[in-house]
DNA sequence: ATAATTCATCGTAATATTGCGATTTATATT
DNA sequence: AATATAAATCGCAATATTACGATGAATTAT
């Protein structure tokens, strides 16, 4: 039905999907790397740095504040993005448990 | 217009989120997390273990193939499903890459 | 005050995703 | 051959996502 039964999974599980939507669309990645290459703070220097209309980069940037992994500050008449520390760490955690979680141990090979 | 302006990107910043996108569904994440817990593959248990239908979950796993990050091996009248390791160490260098590449250096702080 | 800017939000359109029942395919068993 | 089992695929419905023009809100500059 499009519609995710989250009430099924766990929280863990929730929050990883959560996490990994930040990085599931190409213009959240160059977002993401593009506010982390500039270290200073970028604003609406994405728009002209991506081929993509103020309103559609706006929509990427609410996104990424919903899941919390950046943070914006109002520094009118613009808005400062970076990195919130915290739960970039928290994202670092969940994948790299994920990925020592196994260990090249497969039946099928 | 819900699609996707991949060629305005790179084939990296593509393959990211296409990697992140094994991840960024909870019945994906529970799918991966079984099939590394039992070492050995499993196959149609995956229906038992999770609240879905047994159309849902191929589907998912449709999507974990077309990625890449697992395999199935067709033992019938069962197929064997496994962690690609080549992909999956494809995916923990590419978000290990991401997460390095940012050191807490923040302006909004 | 007026105009200019920066960015968020609204509304809309198009496409994608999620989920499942029903069916199909493929093989094993009888 | 007929049946049973496992999994993929089809078709549909509902919701989500992506994208953008237009508008609105907030602030600065004139």
């Amino acid at each position: 039905m499009g519609v995710t039964k989250t009430e099924i999974f766990t929280e863990q599980q929730n929050r990883i999907a959560d996490l990994a939507k930040a990085f599931a669309h190409p213009a959240r990645v160059a977002i993401l790397q593009l506010i982390i290459a500039r270290k200073a703070c970028v604003c609406g220097d994405l728009v002209d740095e991506l081929e993509l209309a103020q309103a559609t980069v706006s929509q990427h940037l609410k996104e990424l504040k919903r899941i919390g992994i950046i943070q914006g500050e109002i520094n009118p008449p613009r808005v400062c993005y970076c990195i919130n520390p915290p739960v970039w760490e928290e994202a670092r955690q969940a994948f790299g448990a994920i990925f020592e979680s196994f260990e090249a141990v497969t039946c099928c090979n």
